[in-house]
DNA sequence: CACTGGCTTGAAATCGATTTCAATAAAAAA
DNA sequence: TTTTTTATTGAAATCGATTTCAAGCCAGTG
């Protein structure tokens, strides 16, 4: 197998071979009214049959525009691991499938650390248009300063007041509303938060949390909140200390249905049971969240929509527009692990 | 927000502010050794001062190459639904990070149908230089297209003896020979394959499979592979047929850990106690096989490996070597879906 | 003193497109 | 028939890099 044995037709190629100039060419393929029809279909025909396609390199350059967005995971310095969550997978996915629909192509950078540089130089390398960045992290400041240094970026999480930056996310806190109003609706009094809440997504659905817990007269927050990363293997440390410190708690809203996850694992290796004794939410509806023992109460978020959101956000940012921030409605989804 | 303020310092800026011609700066920037050490210190100042970076489309036009490489979904035309395995995710996230550390980019593309056009075109306008292709779906004559088309493209999936492409993937055979043996060992007597053995990965697990239980005096193969796709849905109705259908069978060999969650959801739903009745084992170890109820036997792929041997793989083909396709050991996983 | 040779450096060509502007031919108007 | 428009087309410049080739400079040598 030869490298590169694919062929490497030019616009001088075709120029070549339907008798035209590479003006003509060029005309022709961007679709352009000024060039006649039968010539147009000639040169269609040449380009058809040699299966020319625009170097895109060559046509960016001149553009001075690459038709690519990056798409950046914002994970801080103190979260080493990557965020393998499914739910972010499901995100990218209808991201790239939202942009490809508006031409763009998809650049996916893992940069885990010292995210800014390399998202800057991203830019400055012209590898990419603009950003896509998912997740605030726990410090937003080098997402400030890429936008004060004029960077074109959009960012999944949580919509604050005073952003200088577009960003797209779920109701957070109206999800952490919703799940903590219907665990008490279920019965539960003695509540506990679970999760890392120097996120703002996370202190979103914390702060719904609290204003559930202090309408209800009955429920009551057990203790703060207790920490755990975005992990299985975190939420099942975590719930098993604030079980065994906060003796009473009877439910759990947890950060992520992965935590939730952790959770229910706890609470079956103590030995209570679930939801009789406790109750448990998630977060984000992944696919894993039905089949689980018992199946998850969790919050959907509509991933389809918010690739589609982020997409059309970028897109309108480049066009040199400022999109307002969208928040995207969520939905409680109730299944065993709170079910009477 | 004024859209692009960012400076687009370019190579005669740089030229110009440190006094030299623009390939004096071309030199400094790839640590030519033909430039005085003098000069060079001068320009690097200048360079660093307004965070020069080189325009990356301009260079690889005139290098004729991209330093990108696309990593395409293979999902076939019969499986609409993208591929949201968490698997998946993990694998393009170590790509991801292998290819970065040879300095190539990964654009993600997301074509669901007519993959073989847009993979092309993708190598044609020369927006990547190869292709890494996730799964071969049903039928690989697409790729042996690309191929001899003379597309530079590395695939995850089954290792076969005839194919004209470089491939890296699992002991699949010996995953499915592992988990079936284990399952025997921990006294099934009438097996059951669960999963889509059009995908050759899943046929050679499926191989594997046979392998075990034709050894086994004790054993057998209680029906056929019962069809389930890669989801949980798809296994949890494909095993309460197969059990409905297939009194005594006392084990279940998935194609899939999602799927092996499916059968185990089936089994709670038909009162089938696991392991005591049915003994289960998943493939690929997602992060949530630890935590369901039961923890899941699995069989886990290094997909850290995986990635770095994908990306060493296609970077090779680049550089016009012909590597070999290479195969990655597995291990089985035991937990209580087969606990004695 | 003229000549050879090793270092540095820059002028110009090139990668493959797009776009401005001018030229030509054909059609319409005078 | 002459002039003015209008419709097509191409020559040349441009995007921002890299690379070839030649030139300038200075030291060493005959």
């Amino acid at each position: 197998m030869k490298p590169s044995q694919l062929r490497k037709v030019t616009i001088a190629d075709i120029a070549r071979l339907a008798g035209v100039s590479q003006p003509t060419v060029s005309r022709v393929m961007n679709e352009s009214p000024l060039v006649k029809k039968e010539t147009r279909e000639r040169v269609l025909e040449v380009a058809r049959k040699h299966n020319y396609q625009i170097n895109a390199n060559a046509r960016n350059l001149r553009l001075r525009r690459t038709m690519t967005v990056g798409v950046v995971w914002a994970s801080g310095p103190e979260s080493g691991q990557r965020l393998s969550d499914p739910f972010f997978f499901d995100l990218l996915g209808n991201i790239a499938d939202a942009l490809g629909e508006h031409g763009y192509d998809l650049l996916l950078s893992t940069a885990l650390q010292d995210n800014v540089r390399r998202s800057e130089a991203l830019l400055e390398s012209r590898k990419a248009d603009g950003l896509i960045v998912i997740g605030q992290g726990t410090n937003d400041r080098p997402l400030r300063d890429l936008v004060s240094a004029g960077a074109p970026i959009v960012v999944w999480g949580a919509v604050g007041p005073d952003q200088p930056y577009c960003t797209v996310g779920g109701d957070n806190r109206q999800g952490g509303y919703l799940a903590t109003a219907h665990l008490i609706e279920r019965g539960a009094r003695r509540l506990i938060f679970l999760g890392d809440i120097s996120h703002p997504e996370i202190a979103m659905r914390y702060h719904g949390f609290k204003k559930a817990v202090e309408e209800s007269a009955a429920a009551e927050e057990a203790a703060e909140p207790a920490y755990a990363h975005f992990d299985t293997q975190s939420g099942l440390i975590a719930t098993k200390q604030a079980l065994e410190h906060n003796p009473g708690i009877d439910g759990v809203v947890a950060s992520s249905d992965a935590v939730a996850m952790g959770a229910l694992a706890a609470a079956a290796e103590m030995g209570i049971g679930v939801p009789e004794q406790l109750v448990v939410t998630g977060y984000d509806d992944i696919s894993s969240s039905a089949y689980f023992k018992p199946p998850l109460t969790t919050i959907r978020q509509d991933t389809v929509l918010g690739g589609k959101l982020l997409a059309e956000k970028i897109i309108h940012i480049l066009a040199g527009e400022t999109p307002d921030s969208a928040t995207i409605p969520i939905e409680l989804v109730i299944r065993d692990s709170t079910k009477a």
